[in-house]
DNA sequence: CTGAAAGCGCTTACAG
DNA sequence: CTGAAAGCGCTTACAG
């Protein structure tokens, strides 16, 4: 079917030009036989073009197959529909609701999302952000309110709508969504208080980076405090939180800790794990080591015990994130700039 | 700080411009004593601009925070340093294994990655595929070797480099890599007669979407009637793939098929759900009946029993894709059009 | 090794 | 409602 030895069609202009091939609005514009400027509006603002001249060029463009040049529209236009997402982990299922919760909102606007993934390193992050801030995107969407100050310079010196999610705080740019780990981690003390549980411990992997399984302790190990209970024991690994190392760390502090009835697992991949381990290796749960986590992954449902643990909003804390970057965009006045999404404890078998 | 009311610095030019508040590739031209083009040299092919001028260029870049405007090179130049990977869903591990592998790969390689979701709707793949085209990617990475008219024309059209992968086949428009879907539900069949299986059955969800499940099973079946075993029983749910799901099929084809000895679960999400079921309800496994799985899910070595599945090899699989992508962008021969990464039967407990 | 000119394919800002 | 001109910020193609 190819049989058309003449790329532009009847008449072309003599302009010799740098590369052929792709359709472009001029050639809609001839075949439509209206300015460039028209077809521009028909696509992207319809209602300011005669009905009958849209029909028209609604069918050059089908008719020619034509795909607009999103480079060049951007180009002219200083912005670009696109949002990059920028996560410190992609192996993390937490993350990756977060980010579907947003894309969704985001594609039915007509965005892009682009995904930066700094595996918890800020020098990364910073690099990341500086090529991402090269495509002109219409906003972004970062994880975390800690950034290395070259990273919030950067920001700043753009000046775009910006939303920080993940955990709740004062925007360090300009919008926040999240929720308090120290509050959720003062959540998880109460409850196993409340079971009557009082030797206690915690268990976190690479805490030192993922700094808001830090706050989940520092609002566990307060909390307790303040009911005149001491944090029996904190065992840190430095290994990523794998259901694997949830069993490992499980078989150590039943070694080191014969005492301790309940721990606080980082998240719930170590509490499965270790509940997992349990099974296997004939601990009791809860009557030998009540086991919690953080997150409400569903597998936790499933399990035997029942997980308790604390399900954070992750699809609902993206879609926010995202709504609220696209108010900001349209010049919809954003009420609240930090938004608390909060977190549910949902108390099941395994405590 | 920022008290320069001036934004174009001293003696800027009187043409008036558009937008201001960007730096641009004129100001660093401008800053270096340079022309633009000696510029865009230094940044995008150094060994081609002498030391001396690099390094002022360099000094300029940074001084200024100059971070260059993609869109603008990649209208001028007509290929942009992204390469969109475009896959069915996102809620499945499977994909984003592949997806973090790819993506590792090309950014290394200074490419940014789009991620598009199909939701396994061939329309929208099409309609996907059309903006995604629209930003002059490099390549283009493509999940199936299934896809409608529409989208192969446009992407012969186009004219790029591409892979599609996941199943292993003849590529319809550049490349392929990918394993063998029937191939691996042969293999799971010689697996389950070897344990002295004979009433044997099939458990799959959405598999009319998920063709490759459709795949396995057609393998499998193949390979059971060849040995003489009818297929003895095939359950299908209209639902995703969960380990909930797994559970409620477990329970259906105890009570249906009271005499079946064997499930091959289509993936496992299924299987692992449907073994937390077994142990729930005192069903052992796999004295009771044997469970299997397809994926090679970490999840599936520390459950008890631990599962027998088929380990695909998706980061490698990814990686292989971005590979072969780069290479054909860089204008090397690519060897093979079609690569087989092949899969393993990791035979555990559960059967 | 360095540069002046032209062009990439759109949209903005002005007119009418 | 429609259009001619200029411009977005880069790179290509050609010179020297």
């Amino acid at each position: 079917m190819e049989e058309d030895n003449n790329p532009r069609g009847a008449g072309g202009s003599p302009t010799r030009r740098r590369r052929s091939g792709r359709i472009t609005i001029t050639d809609v514009a001839e075949r439509a036989n209206v300015a460039r400027i028209t077809v521009s509006r028909a696509l992207n603002d319809p209602g300011t073009v005669s009905a009958d001249l849209r029909k028209r060029i609604d069918a050059a463009v089908s008719e020619l197959g034509y795909v607009p040049n999103r480079h060049a529209g951007s180009l002219a236009s200083a912005v670009s529909p696109v949002v990059p997402i920028v996560v410190p982990s992609l192996s993390n299922a937490v993350f990756l609701e977060v980010i579907r919760g947003a894309q969704t909102v985001l594609e039915t606007a007509g965005y892009e999302s682009l995904l930066g993934n700094t595996d918890y390193d800020v020098s990364r992050e910073q690099r990341l952000m500086q090529t991402l801030l090269g495509w002109s995107p219409a906003g972004v969407i970062i994880a975390g309110l800690r950034h290395s100050e070259g990273t919030l310079a950067m920001l700043r010196r753009w000046n775009g709508p910006c939303v920080e999610m993940m955990e709740f705080g004062t925007p360090n740019i300009d919008m926040n969504v999240g929720l308090s780990h120290e509050a959720a981690g003062a959540a998880m003390a109460q409850h196993l208080i409340s079971r009557g549980y009082r030797r206690i411990g915690f268990v976190g992997a690479r805490i030192d980076w993922d700094y808001r399984a830090a706050q989940r302790l520092a609002g566990f190990s307060q909390s307790l405090d303040q009911a005149g209970i001491e944090l029996d024991f904190v065992e840190r690994f430095d290994a990523p939180s794998t259901v694997g190392l949830g069993g490992r760390a499980l078989r150590r502090i039943v070694e080191r800790y014969p005492q301790a009835e309940a721990t606080f697992f980082a998240n719930d991949d170590l509490a499965i794990g270790a509940i997992l381990e349990a099974q296997r290796s004939g601990i009791r749960v809860p009557d030998d080591m009540a086991i919690a986590g953080f997150n409400g992954l569903n597998l936790g449902n499933h399990i035997t015990p029942r997980l308790t643990t604390i399900v954070s909003p992750r699809l609902r804390m993206g879609r926010r994130a995202a709504e609220m970057l696209l108010a900001r965009i349209r010049g919809e006045s954003v009420p609240q700039c930090s938004k608390d999404v909060g977190f549910r404890l949902v108390a099941q078998d395994s405590t």
